[in-house]
DNA sequence: TTGATTACATTTTCTCCATTCTGTAACTCA
DNA sequence: TGAGTTACAGAATGGAGAAAATGTAATCAA
């Protein structure tokens, strides 16, 4: 039993969510273990019997925005509805999610992705699910695997890249997004099976 | 006739090749006016009767690199393959220029594209050019027109964004390029006509 | 009269130092 | 024993004043 009344578990909910308020409220680059601590009622150093550094707080911030964003897609992923239209639904929600979160928490959205350059082991592994998941579909679909999912997620770069998501009013995106991913899909379609 | 021996144009030419130069020895971010100036045997604020700020100077180092690509690129539109050939090259000339670029100035390519997070008119008239030479591309071979090409410069974008051209091996991201290419431009023609 | 110069106002960048922050270690208490 | 504390070293950040760069205006010369 821990002084502060909290088990290991909810003391890491705890900062995280403390982190989030702060970071929204006074910016990424602005944001001090020793305040989240202090918020705590704790000081500084024990946050690091909970992280390995500020990194994995940030991290663990990150990880349970995109556990959430994951709960979504999975959940479209195991609907009832005809894999193609799975398919349509599961990007529209990954860029609705991507936008609104890149619109209402800019500071925690581009303030991660700028300073890891997207290149975290949180970030990717939840890329490779998210390509998974989307290689399932495409399965069902009849429309290929993994290697039609990965060049199915570079058509639509454009439309899911942090660096690109916020381009445009996020209703004209969408249907953009669509019209291309109808194109695509037809296209694989059309080409299913000549290379194997 | 000046006192340089410079004609205005000659004088604009050699600011930009001294430019190019020193963004290439010290970095984007280090270049002076000033030592431009030196190196042409004039003051600096001689500069100021070529180029309205150091801005337009740096736009004038772009939109050399841009007229090159541009000459090339207009060179296979006008050539004798069929129009589906012609977009393959169109598309793997503009994805190799860019790469090559990105790797042997990337002071330039880069320090220019953060400082103007690529909204400069140059940049712009610069696309807006490509756009509607894919256009009449895709309208040479039946498959659409200026939509279309907008549909397709973003279903490329993973190859050819700036903030995503150097990701993985050349010849590897060629051929994906080419792969997915080909897959769109084949949902083009399965779904051509359906909505007008 | 145009291309260039010097002089100068305004920003921007640099430098240095004090402060703050991160991360570690030795220690404390229930 | 493990959650937490204090103490501290090294790294990062912040701010003030100095230095330098950008951009403008008045002037000069071929």
């Amino acid at each position: 039993m821990p002084r502060t009344g909290l088990t290991p578990e909810a003391a890491r909910q705890r900062a995280v969510e403390i982190a989030v308020e702060r970071i929204r409220a006074h910016g990424f680059a602005k944001l001090r273990l020793a305040d989240v601590a202090r918020e705590m009622g704790v000081s500084h150093a024990a946050l690091y019997g909970h992280f390995r550094d500020k990194a994995a707080l940030l991290d663990a911030v990150t990880e349970s925005w995109l556990a959430e964003a994951r709960s979504r897609t999975a959940a479209i992923c195991a609907g009832p509805e005809p894999a193609a239209e799975r398919i349509e639904a599961w990007f529209l929600e990954r860029y609705r999610l991507k936008s609104a979160r890149a619109r209402s928490d800019p500071e925690i959205f581009f303030g991660y992705n700028e300073a890891t350059c997207g290149a975290r082991p949180v970030i990717q592994a939840h890329l490779e699910r998210m390509t998974d998941e989307l290689a399932g579909l495409l399965a069902e679909a009849g429309l290929g695997g993994a290697a039609e999912a990965v060049l199915l997620e570079e058509a639509l770069t454009a439309f899911l890249h942090p660096s690109l998501i916020t381009s445009g009013p996020e209703a004209g995106r969408a249907a953009d997004l669509t019209r291309l991913l109808r194109i695509v899909l037809a296209g694989l379609a059309a080409t299913a099976g000549e290379h194997g």
